[in-house]
DNA sequence: TCCGCGCTTATTGTATACAAAATGTATTTT
DNA sequence: AAAATACATTTTGTATACAATAAGCGCGGA
């Protein structure tokens, strides 16, 4: 397996949270794994740190990049404004190719909600928003969607695994909403692209706080209220 | 030399655009004169890769990341809501270490003002507004403000050889827009560091501007217009 | 039993030799 | 003379051996 090919395997487990946040990357077993030797295995590392998958310290190798509260709370603060930000440029650079590429990915994306595959969900999800970045095409802004991009999809894992009827409205609801942004691409129609954006975003974020914060537990009045909060 | 020094020497000469924007980068010279081996040397390039002050093309090498018309264009349109979204964060995160730094680095500055040292200035400036960013704390802002911060450094390279004193009130302002700034994050004041931020970008563009577009040459009546423009 | 110390082991960092790719040049062919 | 091609050279990519650093572990002493 060749670096290119080895950065986007790991990216994808990364992304699928088949490696965990805050896991060490030991080189000597992903060299064995892959087949590179360790020289280029090496690179492949630098090159994930570079775009925030993992983290390097110094003789200490790497380890994918962890999810505290702490960035948590730059996550929600950041995404709103950079996502419009990115959905007014995607909007006036536009082009008839990376339209195309969208509407695949989106093909997948729905065929990925028919058949309830949750990663194949998120990774698609994932992938369509990183296309809206790479239309964009401001060197100054797809670092930092590419970051919020990571932890919102690891993030989101949980949420496409819908367990009511609810939740599968509003994934509908977010597919439905990706077709009508690509509609507003074609239509080079930025202040249409950028209310989606946030809508796309409301519905994401409420269901991230959902399940950060979800329905309190009826209260037993008869009960121990020591360790309630 | 080892790794770390040697990015800071390297990002720091592209800062100061004694390596020029485009030129390339071989391995075997920096590997000679800095006295490191090509396996780490290569580990350098591929974080400045990250970091946006090179960029790497398979076989073909590491080139000093260029500044052309479009990136500029792009440039001008998000600058000014990243320093704005940073500049809030920063008075909102700001610790009694951090202003100290900022004060260190602003003091720096004024010295070289006084000097008329172009290049030091350039760095100092570049300094002070990443310790903005490191006190705003965010992992997803931070990239992108990094790579504003390369090329406004660059640009900006050769407006700090102030020419008249019109140049030189407005490096004096710029100055003060710096402690003005501190104090706001002293104060814990988002509102007037966001105000004091977008004020202090308003300069810097202008002064760009004048630079890119400067006053019109007289014309003269008698001379072949031919190759005018 | 707990803490500190030195040793062993595992893991990362560096140098170097070799392989592959790209570039430049000279020769040949049309 | 221009273009194409084969060869030589330069430059990047990879593997491996060795060095340095950090982590784990047992031992001894308080």
């Amino acid at each position: 397996m060749n670096k290119k090919e080895l950065f986007t395997v790991l990216s994808e487990r990364i992304l699928r949270l088949e490696i965990e946040p805050g896991s060490a990357l030991d080189e000597a077993t992903l060299s064995a794994e892959f087949g590179l030797s360790r020289t280029p295995l090496r690179e492949v590392l630098q090159r994930l740190s570079g775009a925030g998958f993992v983290t390097i310290e110094p003789n200490r190798g790497a380890a994918v990049s962890s999810m505290d509260l702490d960035t948590m709370r730059n996550f929600f603060q950041t995404a709103p404004m950079i996502y419009a930000a990115v959905a007014r440029l995607a909007a006036e650079g536009a082009t008839p190719a990376r339209i195309a590429a969208l509407k695949d990915i989106q093909q997948g994306f729905r065929e990925a909600v028919a058949a309830s595959a949750p990663r194949d969900m998120a990774v698609l999800n994932h992938q369509f928003h990183e296309t809206i970045g790479d239309m964009a095409g401001s060197p100054y802004l797809t670092p930092s969607l590419k970051r919020l991009l990571i932890d919102h999809t690891r993030m989101s894992q949980t949420f496409y695994a819908a367990r009511d009827t609810v939740e599968q409205g509003q994934i509908a609801t977010a597919c439905d909403q990706h077709d009508a942004m690509i509609e507003a691409f074609e239509q080079r129609a930025p202040a249409r692209a950028v209310e989606l954006t946030l809508e796309h975003w409301a519905l994401s974020r409420d269901r991230m706080e959902r399940f950060a914060r979800p329905d309190p537990l009826p209260l037993d009045p008869a009960g121990d209220m020591r360790n309630a909060v």
